[in-house]
DNA sequence: TTGTCATATATGTTAAGACGAATATATTCG
DNA sequence: CGAATATATTCGTCTTAACATATATGACAA
């Protein structure tokens, strides 16, 4: 029963916040699902760092995985319990208005779509939610520049 | 300003989340001030124990105190930011969903209001909130009674 | 198979924090 | 003042978890 286990979860979820670097990466797939190679670019921090804190967000059930050949994506998941969702929401409504966090995401974003991305990871698969808003605001600068 | 310290705030809100025993203490103080020695008896938790917990959620800045004599208050100090308030009001509704922290309640409850209180005890000043709300539920039961 | 790339895990070190036990501080009372 | 009470802090120990560095795994390509 979910029951017995409130106050365990609760100190799971809570250990998992407590640490900027994972907040940084939440942060990151708040809308999308997004590859390792990224989070790396984004927050500039090493490899095996990245990985292990994503490691501990997926033991403690924030995130999901999902292994496209060599690559890993990670997203969000969101547990059952309601009050639990609006401690996460809130987490990120927060972490939004952020200049550091907003610093990251248009690292992120440049990772994905410049055109000088590093090597590294020119080949990797961009997250398509991320892909398909960058398509569309370039779709209204061309719409407002041809008004 | 506040925009510097977003993630760091963030990151010492949760990291004083992410104790159980700090958790049922956040609980119990949910809606009125209690004097340590309820925490102590309620929590059944040694006293140093309960009382380094509750220097670390005041400094952590989630809890005031109030001296009053010899007794020490303790009530919970909303952070001014509205999405923090809400994380911390979703915890609070998600601990009172649990059958431990009700019984943490109850404990507190019959320490302040039962006549075989320990001694230690007996004479510490009560929450008010929680001795009010006891008087109009015997008011209650007299009314139903009278019926 | 061998190599390469993307990601994960192991290792050794260091720091944070949780605990019980003992002790210190602060307040009140006599 | 000194004794008693309520609470806080210190100390020594143990666990957890952070980090950098090095290495392992898993997928794909040649």
């Amino acid at each position: 029963m979910s029951q017995a286990k409130i106050l365990t979860d609760m100190e799971t979820l809570f250990t998992a916040l407590s640490d900027q670097t994972r907040l940084r990466l939440l942060n990151l797939i708040r809308n999308e699902e997004v590859c390792v190679c990224f989070f790396v670019e984004a927050l500039d921090e090493s490899q095996p760092k990245i990985s292990r804190h994503l490691a501990y967000l997926r033991k403690a059930g924030l995130v999901e995985t999902r292994r496209d050949g060599k690559w890993m994506h990670y997203k969000l998941s969101m547990p059952e319990d309601e009050n639990l969702q609006n401690i996460i929401n809130e987490t990120l409504n927060r972490l939004a208005q952020s200049d550091q966090m907003r610093g990251d995401y248009e690292r992120l974003v440049a990772a994905c779509c410049s055109p000088e991305a590093p090597v590294t990871i020119s080949r990797a698969p961009k997250p398509e939610a991320l892909v398909s808003a960058i398509a569309e605001e370039a779709q209204e600068e061309l719409e407002t520049f041809l008004l």
